[in-house]
DNA sequence: TCGTGCCTTTACCAAATGGTAAAATTTGCA
DNA sequence: TGCAAATTTTACCATTTGGTAAAGGCACGA
């Protein structure tokens, strides 16, 4: 039972509606901008995260919304923007685990934690994986700038922490850059692929902790010297 | 280098359509028939697979494919059979790694070699590996049928065979559910999600060695007693 | 109480989409 | 060669889709 937050921070910068001439800031949304907002964006992950970009409709998201489709285009400039939206608050939260590694704790234990919160993730936020999954799969058409800029250099720095660690012999050498890409399949294979995986494993209470015992055992065995 | 076809047999039990009224099965299809539908599948592929099925339009499968979207509708009864078509040819493909596993081979041999065989369709069936992917994303709406049908017994034997070299210690004991669904994910992952890994693995050539590499030790440590 | 600014609805629209009808063309073969 | 069957094109159509215009409702401070 790791810390993870009982609901995503289902919203970021709110808008940008064109900053005023000055320079001043748009005031502080609404109590009721927030609540929409909210609605809005909580529809559109189902959506998006079921259909895909152009697969999912603007009339759907406003059923799941409980609004009428002009009005969620008041609150957003089209269907782009709230794909875009959902992307951005989405990168920051996908990033956390990997942000939190910690070079200075111990490196057997900072990688099986790392698996442990990403599983867990994958198991609390499903739509959100599939968002992100769907995302790439078409090529990540929207995403690539944030790829570039947001995940790169992290990914860089974390594969550098692990390069050092099994340079110390701490852990058994393996490559980092594969060895980050084998945990997010194995983790997010649990959401992205539930469909699959729900038909394939009857019991549904307890595969979470199967899951959780097999990958630790999986890098346990790789990693420990 | 494993014996991988050169190209996915693209064209399956041709059509149904209609069975004569005496069962008179229908004429083998002309040339034209098999280049069209071929030129037809193979577009559409490229058209599923990067937009998923609803954002996939008949316009841009018939530009694909060099043909009028009339014509198209002249050989498929409309988007959803092609859509079909193709899964059906798909699973039959995706399957055989699984099918071939020999219960009578060395087990950690023939566990290896079906990742090989895996990787290796990851690389050279892209198309196909992400057309299966986001269609299990979508909640596998148009295959279940066929998961259920067709996977989940070969799933269950292989399940069983696995387990049994288990008990006979030829292999350390794991799941050997969660064990094929990590195979998949690792091996699939190349292929579905390709956008990202192209991005963090700045060396594109020798990126298929390192993934083979990798999943080698990373499964022969696991499973090696 | 009134009005002002935020929010919502009604009524649209142009383009795109899956699909059809039927005429025109090409093919294969007796 | 001639002609029936197979194939392709042209011209449509109804529905859906993302998006807009503008009128109405609502809340709340002066």
């Amino acid at each position: 039972m790791l810390t993870t937050p009982g609901r995503l921070p289902l919203f970021a910068a709110i808008p940008e509606k064109e900053a005023a001439l000055d320079g001043t800031t748009d005031k502080k949304p609404s109590r009721i901008q927030m609540r929409n907002r909210r609605l809005i964006l909580d529809a559109a992950l189902e959506v998006f995260s079921q259909h895909g970009y152009r697969g999912a409709t603007l009339d759907q998201i406003a059923e799941g919304a409980g609004l009428s489709k002009p009005n969620i285009l008041y609150y957003f400039e089209g269907k782009e923007e709230i794909h875009i939206t959902l992307l951005n608050q989405l990168m920051e939260t996908w990033l956390d685990p990997l942000v939190t590694l910690d070079p200075d704790g111990d490196p057997l234990t900072e990688i099986l934690n790392y698996v442990h919160r990403k599983l867990d993730m994958a198991h609390e936020f499903p739509r959100e994986s599939r968002l992100f999954a769907g995302e790439i799969l078409q090529g990540a058409p929207r995403m690539a700038p944030h790829l570039q800029a947001g995940l790169q250099p992290l990914f860089d720095e974390k594969c550098a922490v692990i390069g050092a660690w099994m340079d110390a012999g701490h852990l058994t050498r393996a490559d980092p850059r594969h060895l980050i890409f084998s945990i997010w399949a194995t983790t997010q294979h649990y959401a992205d692929f539930a469909a699959q995986v729900q038909v394939l494993l009857r019991e549904d209470p307890a595969s979470q902790a199967g899951a959780r015992e097999y990958l630790t055992a999986l890098f346990t065995r790789l990693l420990k010297p």
